[in-house]
DNA sequence: GAGATTATGTCAGCCGCTGACATCAGGCAA
DNA sequence: TTGCCTGATGTCAGCGGCTGACATAATCTC
């Protein structure tokens, strides 16, 4: 069974017409099982919690067995965090695709905000993408072992970002320390956001207005990057 | 069972002396017990590899039963993330202790020092205790359950620095981002150095110089967060 | 339609981890 | 010293995640 395909499609394309033109049925029907145990699982899990979830009864809702289950996902978790690692996937695209003048962190930070917008636009129709990122992000924050595993795969994502970002700067990555330390740098700035957003959720407005929210959570993390490094912590120094 | 107490202690402390004088000898034999069981399984771990060493192999090494390893420990891991943990206990302790004028960045940059310092100082004599932390650090990066569980604990050690900054520079950590993201940043920077300092540790000679090397590669990274930050990557612009 | 591929089911088994209960050792007071 | 009380340990049974091996059934290729 071959890895499966990237990210979600750019918005507009329709990703099932193209891909039964381009695969047979088996590959189809590996999709779709694929895709139903991702959404069999995401629902049992905020439902019954993590923990209280069993391997078992997610096969058992696709009418699969155990075994297959675990072909499909090295473990538990990877089934949890599929969609999270489709994203990363499309932002690496995205972020390889900024134009080559562009400073390394305006394109990145161009490239994460393109990439919850794409998010929202694709897969789940009318702004259901962000209700679902912002459970799925919760659910992770408050299940160790899934932040762990998280956590783990943002470390992995973090060097591929690292080695597209020397390559942009034509800068040697075994000698320059700035692609790794920008790298983990932005993703702990992005860590941070995701956090103050789902902390943030609980007071504002259920209803779901779209990426916007969180977008502008992160661009205001990025922002305070600069004054959280200064020295001066005096609030004449902050950008307020 | 109480929670075992926190870091180790400070360099010239007799422990041993100090804990027999005030504790009984069931406490005793407890931290005997705690620390057999950590030593065979750093030892085994380094061996036979973390997935290759069962538990029951561990508490066999200790003579003792598998449950009661689990009585010391919640899981595998946090058996293997013990030392970890004790030096993150001792690097909150000086981050407090720091002077108050001084600013956040610096005093952290102090803090982290320090703790390896007193880290090799402490426990293993004649610098056994870089070479042991340098083995340590190895292992969690090759181990990928290892590298989840420590990367989960440095979340949790980031919002303990981020109450602490929040309180020493007197601003409000619920709507201040600054404390949150200083401490992430932290976090990151400190471990993409832990991972320069392991990788560059094949090319160097293989005796143990005590932790001034790891604490210069440290050093180097802080000094290289701001660069990495700015836009401009040119040469004249970095600090070299 | 026959044969080669490949996905799936079944089964057995290891290992991490936990609750429940019995047992034993250290702490403490009479 | 004796004897009770608390708490650490051992034993046992069992669940759930995960894997290898093999048989079967579905798709693909010609």
């Amino acid at each position: 069974m071959a890895p499966t395909s990237t990210a979600f499609p750019a918005p507009g394309s329709d990703p099932a017409a193209a891909e039964s033109a381009t695969t047979g049925l088996r590959e189809r029907k590996k999709q779709r099982t694929r895709e139903a145990l991702v959404d069999a699982a995401h629902r049992l899990f905020l439902s019954q919690g993590y923990a209280g979830t069993t391997v078992d009864e997610i096969a058992a809702a696709v009418d699969v067995s155990q075994r297959t289950f675990f072909r499909y996902f090295a473990n538990k978790e990877e089934a949890a965090l599929a969609v999270m690692s489709d994203a990363e996937d499309h932002f690496i695209e995205l972020l390889r695709a900024r134009p080559a003048g562009e400073p390394p962190l305006p394109a990145m930070r161009e490239a994460i905000c393109a990439t919850w917008r794409d998010f929202s636009a694709s897969h789940h129709p009318a702004g259901r993408g962000v209700t679902a990122a912002l459970e799925l992000v919760q659910l992770i924050e408050t299940t160790p072992t899934l932040l762990a595993a998280h956590l783990r795969r943002s470390a992995d994502q973090e060097r591929r970002v690292a080695e597209i970002l020397a390559a942009r700067e034509g800068v040697d990555p075994a000698a320059d320390l700035r692609p790794r330390l920008l790298a983990a740098v932005f993703g702990a700035a992005v860590r941070t956001a995701h956090l103050a957003w789902t902390a943030g959720a609980a007071a504002r407005p259920a209803e779901d207005d779209g990426p916007e929210g969180l977008i502008a959570v992160i661009q205001h993390h990025l922002d305070q990057l600069g004054p959280a490094l200064a020295a001066d912590w005096s609030d004449t120094a902050r950008g307020i």
